[in-house]
DNA sequence: TTTCTAGTTTGGAATTACTCTAAACAGCCT
DNA sequence: AGGCTGTTTAGAGTAATTCCAAACTAGAAA
């Protein structure tokens, strides 16, 4: 798919990200719109699978990247390893720890009619919701 | 304070913990009811201060046994490193990642008015609510 | 098109937070 | 006191991630 690389490459471009060849092939799994939650292991995978090679150190520092330029959201629910949403709108989380597994929640599901207000010259730059979750 | 250490000792036994000295040391610097954010390394200089020596693995332990008897709570916010809170009534918390500072929330300053349903055949065992604050 | 340069990738070493292990030790029941 | 069992210890081991210096490349300029 030409169109979508070149459609990577310009969103790479636009983000402020000079589009190379991995983070163009990374943005085409990751940026296509599909809503997912990867980590670098994962990721790392996928490239594999795909028959390119990417050094460890350049998935990291993509995920990063991509992240601090909005194109992904880091999602904290544990320390063991980073996960990474590719859904970066207004949105919260179920969290099963037993199965380490992750499930989004649209907006509109979670109202919170009162907010603390921030310290004294502190802006609230996020508000994350992580509901634990248990198989009965 | 020798009335503090056999209070903390009844508190390990009633949660289940058997008192040794190590760990009626620890519960003896987290547990006397003052709200705190620590971390091992944190936890580890507080011993040393007082002239005790505690190994490393046993400051794991203590804290990992101490959140899975509820004396503890886990907060994650960030996956560097753990974060244990004193509290663990029901509360939530403004995290300001530039310098890696957490803020107790009272419950009532948060009014969730609305939550999804858990997924089929599961339960709500907790909801976490992470405010990122960052300084003006 | 070739050249140049700043930004990027690479592989491996280094770091960090934490867990594991086997041997020594200490509660605590009798 | 004796002994069983759970605990502590120091150090080795592990896993995720970052750091590093050398090789490479995208894009601008000649």
């Amino acid at each position: 798919m030409p169109t979508t690389m070149a459609a990577m490459a310009v969103k790479l471009r636009d983000a402020g990200l000079r589009p190379t060849r991995q983070r163009v092939a990374i943005a085409c799994l990751l940026l296509d719109g599909r809503h997912r939650h990867i980590t670098a292991e994962n990721l790392t995978a996928e490239i594999n699978a795909t028959g390119m090679h990417v050094a460890g150190g350049t998935v990291y520092n993509t995920l990063n990247q991509f992240t601090d330029a909005g194109l992904l959201r880091r999602v904290t629910v544990h320390n063991e390893y980073s996960l990474f949403d590719t859904n970066t709108d207004h949105h919260h989380h179920f969290y099963d720890a037993a199965h380490d597994r992750l499930i989004d929640i649209p907006a509109d599901q979670v109202l919170l009619s009162r907010l603390p207000q921030a310290p004294r010259d502190h802006d609230i730059t996020g508000v994350d919701v992580v509901i634990h979750i248990h198989k009965k």
